[in-house]
DNA sequence: AATATCATTTGAGTTGACTCCAATGTCAAG
DNA sequence: CTTGACATTGGAGTCAACTCAAATGATATT
């Protein structure tokens, strides 16, 4: 992990370690655990801050049940919107495949496919983006 | 669509609609399929950079072999990384229910399988990190 | 003591895809 | 002819998570 990046949390308060007396930062062994968190939540796609002060589990010693509840709660949370990017992504793969396939041979019936997925993207693109109409694009249905 | 995206498109030379005489942007038909194409392609997780250029499929008449095998081998490949992206997110999700599991019931074997969940993905962060010794963290095995 | 190599700080730059602003131009309606 | 609602432009701001640079301080080696 760059020295930067270390120096960047200790700045935005995520982990702070101790100094010296030369002012040097001394990570203790909690410290060190806590990146490892941060790097395991990060790959999960967790923010930095969603990440501060959502994690203090060096050891189980922390255990107040409603806590432990808390941050169950915000995994299932993540996990749903993670599951939705799945779904989203084996779209994506689908139609990348039947994109592929449509460059390579027209005429076929993946032209169809093609078209067909394409649609139903058009579909999920317009739920999660309100925003089409969002500046008044009203008059031109044309 | 937002009207400022649509400037924004412009002036990085994506979609570059003709002019009327008062300087009013006007949208051509095939300006309209270049735009559902790029949200289509956005969607897809292209950035707009890989989008310039690499379509021009608003009719099929610009059929050049050649060009359809090097955008299709183009889609091969982001397929690719879509792939890994679902495998990671695959993980993740496991990740996040058995984390989530640990924290509403210690004592149980899912403290096991959380920890080599983490382990497997610790080595993944450093396959795909090969950074984080690469400032200089050599000394410090302790 | 001089040099090299580490560390510190503040503050600014990077990336991508917007998003917003102020100043100004154009157009339709009253 | 004024008012209001659009359009134009250049340029700046936003976000996250770094990343870099310059000026300075500390440590280790010669």
């Amino acid at each position: 992990m760059p020295k930067d990046t270390l120096r960047y949390y200790d700045r935005i308060g995520i982990v702070s370690p101790s100094r010296e007396d030369n002012r040097y930062r001394r990570y203790s062994k909690n410290d060190l655990i806590d990146l490892m968190n941060i790097q395991i939540m990060q790959y999960a796609d967790f923010s930095l801050d969603e990440i501060r002060g959502k994690f203090g589990f060096r050891k189980m010693e922390n255990i107040d049940p409603a806590y432990c509840e808390e941050v169950a709660a915000f995994f299932d949370a993540k996990n749903a919107k993670t599951r939705e990017k799945i779904a989203h992504l084996e779209k994506v793969s689908r139609l990348l495949d039947v994109a592929a396939e449509t460059l390579r041979d027209f005429n076929n019936d993946s032209d169809q496919l093609l078209a067909e997925i394409v649609r139903e993207i058009y579909k999920d693109i317009q739920k999660n983006e309100p925003g089409i109409s969002k500046e008044g694009c009203g008059e031109h249905q044309g």
